[in-house]
DNA sequence: CTTGACCTTCCAGTGACTGGAATCTCCATG
DNA sequence: CATGGAGATTCCAGTCACTGGAAGGTCAAG
């Protein structure tokens, strides 16, 4: 199968998948004009780290869980940890953002945007301990 | 005033400060000697785009910032109007990281942990429709 | 035989820094 | 006055995960 087929069935764009060859994460055949040739397990393996890449996962994840996801014989606690890891990273953004979100809201609402030049969004950058 | 000095009095590196020299952000006189050479009001600007920075806001909406901040006849509607695209932009994230954590804690519940290689993260990775 | 779609490689750019090398300036001490 | 070390300068390269674009090879249809 052509790389062109393969970005249409997966919805990952030719350039995304070359890259992924270029780190060696999924890797494709070669045909004789030196086109790449994609069978099942490549389109398998491209949709795994597609949807690891959802999830959030680094590329240097990736690899680790598809070399998971290969050898018969790993521990599933393994896998376990790296998600757990991800699980955690997810919850400190989050709480980040929700910080960021309420210093944000009250900044907004005690704004008057209108058109006068007085702005307590920008007293605050500034620094100005009366500010919002 | 260096920058060393100035590095420490913000906290921020002398490297980033250089670096949003280079980009125009906040630039400073030199002396003879060819040394940075920094005013209350450069410390003033830096401390400024620090807390829009720490606020999340890109490099590029920092300088609308501080041009409105330098404008004295700016509408308080344009100050207003970039910190509720921000909002938006936090709002959706954290609406995004709370799908991921819910998949990510559902796959980590489902998944032993232990020495056996049955692991309902990868198979749900893979694809597989029975998984977690 | 030509056209056009599709493939190839390689180089450069993104955002916001960060690390490191080579060189220069300043100040204090011997 | 020489020297040493801290701190300043510039410039180049790397980060992460792609993405855009140029130059050129391949293939099937008309």
């Amino acid at each position: 199968m052509n790389i062109g087929e393969v970005a249409q069935k997966t919805g990952l764009p030719a350039k995304t998948i070359r890259y992924y060859e270029d780190i060696g994460l999924v890797t494709a055949e070669r045909r004789p004009n030196g086109y790449r040739d994609y069978g099942d397990t490549e389109i398998h393996n491209l949709r795994f780290v597609q949807r690891a890449r959802g999830l959030g996962f680094s590329v240097a994840d990736c690899r680790d869980l598809l070399s998971l996801y290969r050898d018969r014989h790993r521990s599933s606690s393994d896998v376990r940890a790296l998600a757990k890891a991800r699980l955690r990273e997810v919850d400190d953004k989050i709480a980040e953002l929700q910080g960021l979100r309420a210093t944000l809201d009250h900044l907004v609402n005690a704004c008057a945007g209108d058109d006068r030049p007085d702005c307590p969004i920008l007293d605050d950058l500034a620094g100005d301990q009366n500010a919002a």
